[in-house]
DNA sequence: AACGATTTGTTCGTATGTATC
DNA sequence: TGATACATACGAACAAATCGT
């Protein structure tokens, strides 16, 4: 039993487009009727091909335009690592990563501070009641004015209670919360632990990273939890990234430097 | 200008499904004729909205049953660490992750192993001229019968040459490749190197990890690159697995044990 | 085991809207 | 402004898988 029609036209637009012999060089595939013609198949039969591909990142399609091969992009590459310093999340230094291309210019942008009961990740990752209040501190990244990260960080607010009142304040703590949190409470960070994970992304996430809203291109979901010296949690930092233009690098032990990025293909809107 | 019509079935859909609505408890979601008369559309309008939704990854359908709620699994957790001891990947202790789940029975499967030249991600991480000889050793790993990685282990062919022919046997090496090499060569694994991207899967991956051909199911790659005590590459290797049910607890520090998984994410907002 | 009803999958056709050049 | 090209939406027919009788 062959593949249906659409799948067999699928996979020959791929070989052709891997051979080079069709949208090369920024050059638009045939148009649909071209393809209707060349396959002897309805447009409908056409498209549902071409809508595979655009689901694998393959190519991608302009209104009134064409349909084009999508160009291989240098993804952005984050360290992952407990000792590397801090440079995008500055305020945050909990979440301790590093963009490591050198020209590149991050820039924290705007900031939303909310107080809400305790729920869902945040509950679990803190080991709090249910109906616990907690802070949750929202930055949005840029790089050269490209959107890289969305990031929310959650603490009790139990810490604020404390005594670290700039916590609940819409401004930036430019020493770092964890430092501001060690000055004023001397918690220390003794301990972290990263879960990675993946997902497509909120309606947030497509409209921030610009990214199709068919939900092909997924997103990094990077939860940071600190704990303390007594092993206890008390904050929890989640962190997106989309999946088609980073790469996470983490090293151990005595390792030369500059590790060279690897294209993945993505994709414009 | 209003969305598309079967963008707006699909959010409606979706919040319907969310709240309990439809589709709850394993119940399949009305037909597509029933949903046809609901919305006053037509029937291809209505499968282009749960199409929309299947790329999410929200629901399934099944020919001749129905359309279904996907339900959430419990995802297979690996630790990506330094010390973290080895049980899965026990030859290639090198990429030495672990999964936590207790009563689950890692098998590594069959092996083949086949001599190339160098190309590609494992040339430019071993940097090695495009012509040199690599040693591939591939393996399948399977928990309880289910498929859960893809793993493929480059090493220069200049190791064989060196003495570790058992480098290009296909059998496998019980005490670790890594301890082989140490052994045969007085190779010491000093240092690692981690990338961690996201892409769709290959064919064979589809195959052995029974995702959908539709490519919206991505997978991790992860690359480990082994470095001796010159800092030098010996050895690749790139694992992959399934995105939608794996995840990846990195630690650091003083850190309690056991986290424990969870599937989805918060709602900052 | 066979059949019919139900439900999704595939493929065609057609018309109209909208973006681009 | 008109031509081109993709997007949306409708309708229709048949195929294939599933299930109950």
């Amino acid at each position: 039993m062959p593949d249906p029609l659409w799948r067999q036209i699928a996979e020959d637009l791929r070989r052709r487009i891997e051979s080079g012999e069709i949208g090369d060089d920024g050059q638009p595939l045939p148009t649909e009727m071209e393809l209707r013609e060349h396959y002897r198949a309805s447009r409908n039969t056409v498209r549902d091909a071409i809508k595979w591909l655009v689901t694998r990142g393959m190519v991608y399609t302009q209104p009134g335009r064409g349909t084009f091969v999508t160009q291989r992009v240098d993804p952005f590459i984050t360290r992952l690592a407990a000792d590397s310093g801090s440079s995008v999340e500055a305020e945050n230094s909990n979440f301790a990563s590093e963009v490591t291309s050198q020209t590149r210019k991050p820039v924290v942008s705007v900031r939303r501070v909310e107080i809400q009961r305790a729920h869902g990740l945040p509950a679990a990752e803190l080991v709090l009641p249910d109906d616990a209040g907690v802070v949750s501190r929202h930055q949005e990244h840029l790089i050269d004015g490209v959107p890289y990260s969305l990031q929310t960080t959650f603490y009790p607010m139990a810490l604020v209670e404390r005594g670290a009142a700039r916590l609940i304040r819409a401004e930036e703590i430019t020493e770092g919360a964890i430092t501001y949190l060690e000055h004023v409470l001397g918690i220390n960070q003794a301990g972290l632990r990263d879960r990675i994970t993946v997902r497509t992304p909120r309606a947030e996430e497509t409209a921030f990273f610009r990214l199709p809203d068919d939900g092909r291109v997924a997103v990094f979901e990077i939860t940071r939890t600190g704990f303390d010296e007594d092993g206890q949690p008390f904050c929890v930092t989640v962190t997106t990234y989309p999946a088609d233009r980073n790469q996470f690098v983490m090293t151990s032990g005595n390792v030369p430097d500059v590790p060279s990025g690897r294209g993945t293909s993505p994709a414009p809107g």
